[in-house]
RNA sequence: GCGCUCGUAGCUCAGCUGGAUAGAGUGUUUGGCUACGAACCAAAAGGUCAGGGGUUCGAAUCCCUUCGAGCGCACCA
């Protein structure tokens, strides 16, 4: 806002002196010597031959002779090499806040054209119980759904159940093993016979083929079906408790088994087109272009058995998405391991025409990994189960204070959920990181508990003296209080950052800073017992703002407030 | 072998479409609750941005290269 303001009338004076060149004005790295800079004079410098101070110096000039310059600069000068240095007045800085405060969505400009993001995120395997690894993709793609729903744009989300791989075969092998009947099974043996199962495989071809063999049926729909379908029940059930927990959602359910009904048709496209071609006994799809430096291996889409991998379901759901929702996007939050696969299964999209004009985005997240780097497997059977998680760090928040032992059951949830999730989304998404159970549980510096605890004592006295925002003055009175506003109207520029590249942590970012600024404030200044009226109304309506601000960009990191910590 | 990602303070990480003196948290040292919530605030110390070269007015950021780490490469998902 603040930013586009001095951009354009920078530009403009740049192009009355008939330099034609967009000056972009950005925040300063030098908060000691002005609020805003701008770089762009060394561009022009290159550009017309010409001494960046002379430019700059003129450029300077031209727009002190703007009317009102007064209402939008302190101040502005040439510095050194060729920086434009700018300390904006304080009636800009009010009026901006009071903007924000009394328009929709704090003055967010909304998009012209509302685009389509289908999201695809979370992904379990519904034979493979939930451990901590499951959490980052949930929460990573819930709270990048809500970005894009934030900034204007509509999403439809879907977990993608991995429902009618191998892993069920394996299951489904040893119920019969076992003896046990579909309405037999519970979510306990669920969860030991996986990771069994998985080592036996490893060992043993013929049992390999065996539960490959009982995939395959399934998939084409001919037997064990009623195993199938209770494994998928009793899967689905425990998968939806532990996102409701994380309070992470989807707008449809479907599974990797939904996107069967589509192959056949995939087949048939890709068949027209020429691109299967016969290998090794499996019909595959090369992906190389001639412009390519490097070799793509090719795609497989059917086994030599006849039976179809998760590239050929990919496939087939993509042609189900663009056919059902015709949508300008569709993410994938998924393990950047993956991200060959992707690149497989999109050019094949876009070779065939099968996504039509939906843009096909990879978001690669970081692996987990345990203490000694390696990524968690399910397979050794040693991962923290995510309910495992929730309990510890619960265990440890209770622990921390006497009084948190009284606290109400659900703000203790909230929190434990605020622990959890500022801890993750305060990341880069695509970095790996090193789980730790004790960076998990902190509830001081950079946590979820420091936002949380601002936010509300910075709320009781918002409540002590509701203010209103239209009076405010146009004063500001130190600078504990000029950081904090200005840092307020940094808002447009992180959220739409976040919402470019995809990334929670810049929402995050924002909050955290904003709460850096608020404690410095609030503690360097005392305000209930002001007894200048106008000073008191002024302060408690940048705080009342700021807690407006941090409420709705915590929802974006899928964070609710306490009534009390 | 081919490819992808990465290497920033003791530890965990921001910053990467090039900008001025590289930032947080944590840990260490110190000060602050008879003023609105000390899960807080104020301050100190802590760096050859893995090494080397290049591009340029300017490089943690872009290019090349060496070293180191992790990951992926045909019928698992």
């Amino acid at each position: 806002m603040v930013i586009d303001v001095l951009s354009n009338i920078l530009t403009d004076a740049s192009k009355k002196l008939g330099y034609e060149e967009n000056l972009v004005v950005i925040k300063s790295n030098r908060p000691n010597l002005c609020d805003y800079q701008c770089d762009g004079v060394f561009n022009l410098s290159k550009k017309y031959h010409k001494n960046p101070i002379t430019i700059g110096e003129e450029i300077v000039e031209q727009v002190k002779k703007i009317e009102n310059f007064n209402e939008y600069f302190k101040s502005i000068e040439l510095c050194k090499p060729g920086f434009i240095n700018i300390i904006i007045s304080d009636t800009l800085i009010n009026k901006c806040l009071i903007s924000m405060d009394t328009n929709y969505k704090f003055n967010l400009k909304m998009p012209n054209q509302k685009l389509t993001y289908v999201i695809d995120y979370g992904g379990p395997n519904v034979a493979k119980p939930l451990h901590v690894g499951h959490m980052r993709p949930a929460i990573v793609g819930e709270s990048i759904k809500r970005i894009i729903n934030y900034v204007g744009h509509n999403t439809i989300s879907d977990v993608h159940l991995g429902d009618i791989g191998l892993p069920i075969g394996e299951i489904i092998y040893a119920c019969i093993k076992d003896n046990i009947k579909p309405n037999e099974i519970t979510l306990d043996y669920l969860n030991k016979v996986y990771p069994m199962m998985s080592n036996i495989i490893k060992e043993d071809e013929e049992i390999k083929e065996k539960c490959s063999t009982i995939i395959k049926s399934v998939q084409e729909r001919k037997d064990y079906l009623d195993y199938w379908k209770k494994i998928c029940e009793i899967s689905v059930q425990d998968i939806k408790r532990l996102y409701k927990y994380l309070d992470v959602s989807f707008d449809y359910w479907y599974g990797e088994s939904d996107a069967y009904d589509y192959i056949p048709k995939v087949k048939q496209i890709l068949e027209e087109k020429n691109l299967l071609v016969d290998s090794n006994g499996a019909k595959v799809v090369f992906i190389n272009e001639d412009l390519d430096k490097i070799k793509h291996p090719p795609l497989i889409f059917e086994k030599s058995n006849g039976a179809y991998l998760y590239e050929s379901s990919d496939i087939g759901t993509i042609y189900q998405r663009t056919k059902d929702f015709n949508p300008d996007y569709i993410l994938y939050v998924t393990d950047a391991r993956q991200s060959l696969h992707f690149t497989q299964v999109f050019r094949v999209c876009e070779k065939s025409g099968i996504s039509k004009n939906a843009k096909l985005i990879h978001l690669p997240h970081g692996t987990i990994n345990g203490l000694d780097g390696k990524p968690y497997k399910t397979r050794s059977g040693e991962t923290p189960k995510l309910d495992n998680l929730f309990k510890e760090v619960k265990e440890i928040f209770i622990s921390k204070k006497e009084s948190n032992k009284n606290m109400k059951e659900n703000d203790i949830n909230i929190i434990v959920n605020s622990i959890l999730k500022f801890a993750d989304l305060q990341n880069s998404r695509d970095k790996d990181y090193i789980f730790d159970i004790n960076k998990f549980s902190d509830t001081q510096g950079k946590t979820g508990p420091y936002i949380l605890y601002t936010y509300l004592r910075m709320n009781k006295i918002i409540e002590k003296f509701s203010p209103n925002i239209n009076n405010l003055s146009n004063n500001i009175y130190n600078n504990y209080d000029r950081e904090l506003r200005i840092g307020i109207l940094d808002f447009h520029e992180y959220i739409m950052s976040a919402f470019k590249t995809f990334k929670p942590s810049i929402v995050a970012d924002y909050i955290y800073n904003i709460c850096v600024l608020m404690n410095s404030f609030y503690q360097n200044n005392h305000i209930s017992n002001l007894e200048n009226k106008e000073k008191l109304n002024d302060w408690v309506s940048v705080i009342n703002l700021a807690n407006k601000i941090i409420k709705e960009m915590l929802k974006l990191l899928i964070i609710d407030i306490p009534t009390e910590m």
